[in-house]
DNA sequence: CCGTATCCGCCTTGATACTG
DNA sequence: CAGTATCAAGGCGGATACGG
C-alpha cells in the first residue's frame, strides 16, 4: 500500500547524495532504477498507455511498471491522465521536470551505448587476464 | 568468482537498451546501480584509495564497494593501480571513458539534487491526495 | 591496509489470480 | 484495458571471519 518502501534514507537533512540519510539519494534511485530508466526513457520519445509501456520496456513486469510508475508520479516526473471511459485508458507523460531528468539519463544512455565496444574490449582484456596470466 | 553476476542478457545483440538482450543493460546497471553512480561520483572528485572510498560513500559495505569496483574496472570505467609495498596501498581512478560517464551522472545528479524542493513539493501534494478524501 | 570467503535473513521480484 | 492482491523463491546485501 505504500507505493514504494522508503527506509531510513528519507528524512530531512543536507542534501549530500553521499550521505546514507540524503533524501534526493531515494529519489535518485527511483530514476536510475532497474526500471525507472527505461520507463523515463521510453516515455521521453511520447506519451504512452500502461500496455504499450510493458511492452516498450523489455521484460517488466507488471507489478514492477506499476510501482515504478507510481514512484515517478509521486515524485513529480511522470504524469498519470487517467479517462474514466470503458475499457478504461490511462496516459503517461513527462511533467517538465520529467523532462530534464530524462535528458540527462539518456545522455548517460547514448553515452554508453556509443562506447559499448571500448566496454566490450575492456572486458575481453580483464577476463583475458584472469584465465592466462 | 564470477565478480558480478552476469545473466542471460549479456550476449551480443543490437544495442537497444529498451531490450532484455542488451549488453549495454547490464554496463548502465553497474552505473547506476545503488553503488555504482555513486562510486563514480567519489571518484570524479580525484584518485582514491580503498578505505577512502569506502568512508566517502556512506553506506557501502567492503563486500559491495569491492563488487561494484571489480565491475566498473572490468567494464573499463576505473583503473586500479596496486603498488606491491607493504602496507599495500591500491589507488583507483577514473579512465577517460569512466570520466565521461561519470561527468554525464553528475549533470543527472546535480539535476535531481538542485530540483529535490520540487520532488519534496510533489510528495506532499501526492500524499495529500491520498490521505484526504 | 586491501581485500576474499562464507553464511544467512530479508526484500525484491516474478507468476498467478482476481477486480473494476 | 489497467491495474491490485497474494505468495514463493532467490539474489542482494550486511556481518563476520579470515588471508596476503
Amino acid at each position: 500500500m505504500d507505493i514504494t518502501q522508503e527506509r531510513t534514507e528519507d528524512r530531512n537533512l543536507p542534501f549530500d547524495v553521499f550521505a546514507r540519510a540524503c533524501p534526493s539519494r531515494g529519489t535518485l534511485e527511483h530514476v536510475t532504477g532497474r526500471w525507472g530508466g527505461l520507463t523515463l526513457g521510453a516515455l521521453h520519445e511520447g506519451s504512452l498507455r500502461f500496455n504499450e509501456l510493458r511492452r516498450r520496456v523489455d521484460g517488466v513486469s507488471e507489478k514492477m511498471l506499476s510501482q515504478t510508475l507510481h514512484a515517478l508520479e509521486r515524485d513529480g516526473l511522470v504524469h498519470r491522465e487517467a479517462q474514466p471511459t470503458n475499457p478504461p485508458r490511462v496516459d503517461y507523460e513527462l511533467t517538465p521536470l520529467g523532462r530534464e531528468v530524462a535528458e540527462r539519463l539518456l545522455s548517460l544512455i547514448h553515452c554508453v551505448e556509443g562506447r559499448m565496444d571500448d566496454v566490450l574490449a575492456a572486458r575481453e582484456r580483464y577476463d583475458g587476464m584472469r584465465g592466462t596470466f
